[in-house]
DNA sequence: CACAATTAAGTTGTGCACAACTAAATGGCT
DNA sequence: AGCCATTTAGTTGTGCACAACTTAATTGTG
């Protein structure tokens, strides 16, 4: 076997959206906002369950990104660093970085198969020879015409509005926000 | 250089929260419900950005549970796998993979390593010989009291209170089962 | 100016996700 | 009984994320 069926096939066990409800409301305890108020059993069931949901999301969206991006020739990461050039033009890979949150060890190979299907030219800069700078081919910038499309089409496959998408955009970037700064500052030891 | 730094080095270019103000609020044209209502060039930047919010955000959170769970020598997808083991018991790994949506090519060699590790036994199961069943050895099952710690350490430092992450987890889910959804019948082609 | 620290990109190695495939066991169905 | 489709694990190959490292260029400081 491969390929767990994404459908409604009968002996999928769906721990998703059914058991958010059967499960004990956690929320509905004497202090939702006191964590320490929760048993840690219960705590730990529910750390499952908040995982699963982040994970699952994100390689939901990983799929459907993946076929939408097939006939463009792109994987999902090499889309992300196209919508970035095409919106800012020519970047070195330190920018191109920043912008994406991904370090030389995960763009240079990228970079590398981005340039090997024509899509971008990669040059040492003159002015400071450590840098490289990225620019789009000809062909990579035509292929924004095609990829005009996509995000309609992502859109129409999450079944969200424009306000709910924002939204959700709102809470996961505060999220992140709260993550980095905690990891940072070194994970809390407990608390 | 190999890691972008987290900080708020000077430099930085933040696409996440800052711009998510400066820019044009899509959700305050005409009728927000309407996608087609908004040109596809600054749709194409919506994209980017909510693409990189849900990405930044799962590898943001993937970094805070290395950190935390190097301590108990698990990644965070042995973690999941341990967490399910831990709920359910002993299990074939094909429930084991529609638990966590994950297919034999990624559990087998994550169930190698877990094993090697001296935390999980897999046997042929004797009624039906295709079948392979996942058990915890002691180590694995004693493993779980450290782990008790890691829910409230994790919840701490998204600093979210219980009401909002069951809130988020929602949202995620809903968002998954759309995807999936969108997934099976084919991705709109255009709509 | 010289030399240490910093910075940029790349390399190596590990682990995960997934597609495509193989191998073996099982369950029908005739 | 014999055969075929299905089911279950596992393998192989590709690409990504990241830690730890290397190399080379640049910057800062005495």
């Amino acid at each position: 076997m491969t390929k767990t069926p994404l459908s409604a096939s009968e002996g999928v066990v769906r721990d998703l959206p059914d058991k958010a409800e059967a499960l004990p409301d956690l929320s509905d305890s004497s202090d939702p906002s006191d964590p320490s108020a929760v048993p840690a059993e219960e705590f730990l069931r529910l750390d499952r369950q908040i995982c699963f949901s982040l994970n699952a999301a994100s390689r939901a969206f990983n799929s459907v990104y993946r076929v939408v991006l097939k006939e463009l020739g792109l994987t999902y990461p090499q889309y992300l660093v196209m919508l970035v050039l095409w919106e800012h033009g020519e970047l070195p890979v330190k920018r191109l970085g920043e912008h994406l949150r991904l370090d030389s060890g995960t763009l240079s190979p990228l970079l590398k198969r981005l340039e090997a299907a024509g899509l971008v030219r990669r040059e040492r800069s003159a002015e400071d020879e450590r840098s490289v700078r990225v620019n789009l081919t000809e062909a990579g910038a035509d292929l924004r015409e095609q990829a005009l499309v996509v995000p309609r089409r992502i859109a129409a496959a999450t079944g969200f509005d424009l306000r709910e998408i924002r939204d959700l955009r709102a809470r996961l970037d505060r999220l992140t926000l709260a993550l980095d700064a905690a990891a940072l500052e070194g994970v809390p030891v407990c608390e």
